[in-house]
DNA sequence: CGGTGATTCTGAACGTCGTTCAACACTAAA
DNA sequence: TTTAGTGTTGAACGACGTTCAGAATCACCG
């Protein structure tokens, strides 16, 4: 057998966890309507998943391997650094207008108070860091490897605030070819030349 | 009287829930002890705020009349816009730095679903995008107003993202002055001439 | 097959939460 | 003092995550 009960039974969790905060966001996630969307009883949960948080970072952690992907198909077809680090950022944006709840899920999440996120999940999401860190040091041959490491995350998190605040529409609802107008604008003046 | 004994009581609640989020955090907002701290019943809260949703909204008022009271503090010393812009980045840092919980509150909540946030909040958050359209506009003349306000929020947007992903140590937890100067070079290189 | 120990599954029950509301207390004008 | 109106109270409600004793199921052996 390739899956045992048990098994089988967490993935149907999984599943359901997932779609219901793909449709309906990570807030309205209930235990209850998860285990009635998987057909079992609410106790089983418990079985498949330490508790809910657990259950969302499995979820998130699905997310987090799909996104990689994407970035990595993304930066694929690129050659120059500069290009390399637009697209990617672009990617993001893409996955995240395409992916609102699941991508929102990924930075909305708190753990319960004082219980640290696992070191597993920690290192799912420093890779997406960990996939500009090539075309930067390309850009900036003499920085050493911690500053490097710094100005990744930097540049993650500048791109990340623009996707984040924009797709909150916190502030007014924006038309996405402006975002993607303003993010693409954003970066070329960042990485622009000082010649 | 210069207050009712009903606004009194209203702004005992508001302090409560104010020095709640300030030392807790968020999450850790409960009616039964604001209630408590405040020295009244718990149906009173209910006289005061519609619920509590709004007494949040109305911490986050607070905080965000103080917030931008830091920013133009900071940049009414400044004469050059590029000059000012930094200043404004580095001053939204240190206010989250020095409020961290009561600052995080202003971005993690999140209304019940199906209720949108008050117009009048809406617009007390986009002052903080206001006072960056001044020295962006010195520095972009030709921009038109629509493109400026957009210009003015991605640049916000990215600021903000590295301040708050640094101060949830999401990734990891990072040395004050390194994200002082990861900052402030980021905001330089965006900035510099291309002469 | 039947027995038996271990394992998994079940859903009622518990504690906590935001919110409501009928009863009570207080105030101020008549 | 009476009375109408307003403010205050905390028990009660429904929804939530989580637990756990009992029921069901499974795996192995005689």
């Amino acid at each position: 057998m390739s899956e045992s009960k048990r098994e089988i039974l967490k993935k149907k969790i999984l599943d359901a966890a997932e779609k219901c905060i793909e449709t309906q966001g990570l807030t309205a996630l209930r235990a209850r309507d998860v285990t009635k969307d998987a057909g079992c009883a609410l106790g089983s949960l418990y079985n498949a998943f330490e508790d809910m948080d657990l259950l969302i970072l499995s979820v998130n952690s699905r997310t987090l391997a799909r996104l990689h992907a994407s970035l990595k198909d993304a930066s694929a077809s690129q050659e120059a650094p500069k290009e390399t680090l637009l697209t990617l950022a672009l990617a993001y944006l893409e996955f995240g207008t395409e992916n609102p709840n699941l991508w929102a899920a990924l930075f909305d999440h708190r753990m319960q108070p004082g219980v640290p996120v696992p070191r597993w999940h920690l290192e799912e999401h420093a890779v997406l860091i960990a996939e500009i860190i090539g075309p930067l040091s390309q850009l900036s041959p003499n920085l050493d490897e911690d500053t490097l490491a710094s100005r990744a995350r930097t540049v993650f998190s500048a791109v990340h605030g623009i996707v984040k605040l924009s797709l909150e529409g916190r502030f007014v609802a924006l038309d996405p070819n402006t975002v993607r107008a303003e993010l693409s604008e954003f970066v070329s003046q960042y990485l622009r030349e000082a010649d």
